[in-house]
DNA sequence: ATACTGCCGTTACATAAATCACAGCGTGAA
DNA sequence: TTCACGCTGTGATTTATGTAACGGCAGTAT
């Protein structure tokens, strides 16, 4: 019962609230209140808990929320019921970051293929996850049932590979490159703009 | 002039705008208006109008916006009247991706510095900039007058990287992160959590 | 000269997001 | 057993953010 009508910015904090639970259950934390959680991940106590409520969990007054409890209750929340597969287009600086970042560190989403259109970046296997080249990006998306696509070419190329993407069926793009992604209807994608984030920074530094 | 009870996002979206504008000012197009400016940059004309109001520049019913005006006006609106300089913590795969990213690319933000705690990673120019071991951080920033800073480095270390930072005057951070970064009033923080972002992107893609 | 045609600037409205505030309840102490 | 405490869940309120609507004006054609 993934409720598609909330919002993204509450999902994207559960998928960090889940991070520091896990952080916390390691710690032998066994619970913890609305309000030191707020405080372990940069947020208010009033915005924990009505997130909290979003996935249908339930704390108690004298113990607050059951870590380990609420932990499995944001990931049946958050995770598809089959893991989904993941590719990253564009095996340069920030495609390789996205690969070393990621690989490994998580159960439910898995990067299965990196694609580039330079043959020095191709055929191998970098940090564990292979690469091919972009020319056979048709025929692995559906081999490999790839849904989510990171996107970090270059600006001229972005939209002409989302297209295809797309066309593929991917439904989700995080995008890097540094030009926003038109996407058909039904589509998610998330532009992060490192030239725009770090000029937001500046401005509000002064 | 710099109103800064100007939103985030309006400020993030005008450096977008200005991107696109200096596009179109390569392809000799010399005005726009708000309507074709708004499907450039993947907003609505009405979000546009909105936003360039808040420059203060005044486009005209019949030409629409003057590209090299608007992105002018943009730039004094944006820019701090001298270049602001950048450090960029942590030189490791984001680190580099965005050195190489940045570099010699803006006219007002330098990347003058980038700092790791790794020796073999210390000492040498990355991608046009100079890496320090981090031993060195207070002494660079005070002689480099660096004002924002790019935090690369593991999550385990952030909160004490950006405590330094702050303590030497530093009052703009982008966060990389996988960890909400806590500042003092008066310090601009923009965490970007690159797990946080696939998830939201895998969970709206199912 | 004058009426007409878009488009911009701006105000008014709608929607989304975060915060506030309080009722209800389980627990521990008296 | 009863009371008081403190925390959660949630409706109400406030604040941010985006959208719609309309007056006014520069230019053009008649």
């Amino acid at each position: 019962m993934p409720d598609i009508n909330t919002s993204p910015k509450t999902v994207g904090r559960l998928s960090l609230y889940r991070r520091v639970l896990d952080r916390l259950a390691v710690q032998d934390v066994a619970s913890v209140y609305s309000h030191d959680f707020a405080e372990a991940v940069g947020a208010s106590a009033a915005q924990v808990r009505r997130d909290v409520m979003a996935v249908g969990y339930a704390g108690s007054p004298t113990r607050g929320y059951v870590v380990a409890e609420l932990a499995e209750s944001i990931g049946r929340y958050l995770d598809a019921p089959k893991p989904q597969n993941v590719a990253v287009i564009g095996v340069g600086n920030i495609g390789r970051a996205v690969l070393s970042y990621f690989t490994g560190r998580h159960s439910n989403l898995k990067i299965v293929a990196a694609f580039d259109c330079d043959p020095l970046r191709t055929g191998r296997v970098v940090h564990g996850v292979r690469s091919y080249d972009i020319a056979e990006l048709t025929q692995r998306i559906e081999e490999l049932r790839i849904t989510v696509a990171v996107v970090a070419v270059p600006a001229s190329e972005a939209q002409a590979v989302a297209d295809r993407l797309i066309a593929n069926g991917v439904r989700g793009l995080l995008n890097f490159a540094p030009t926003p992604l038109r996407a058909t209807e039904g589509v998610y994608v998330e532009d992060v703009d490192i030239t725009t984030l770090i000029e937001k920074v500046a401005f509000f530094a002064r």
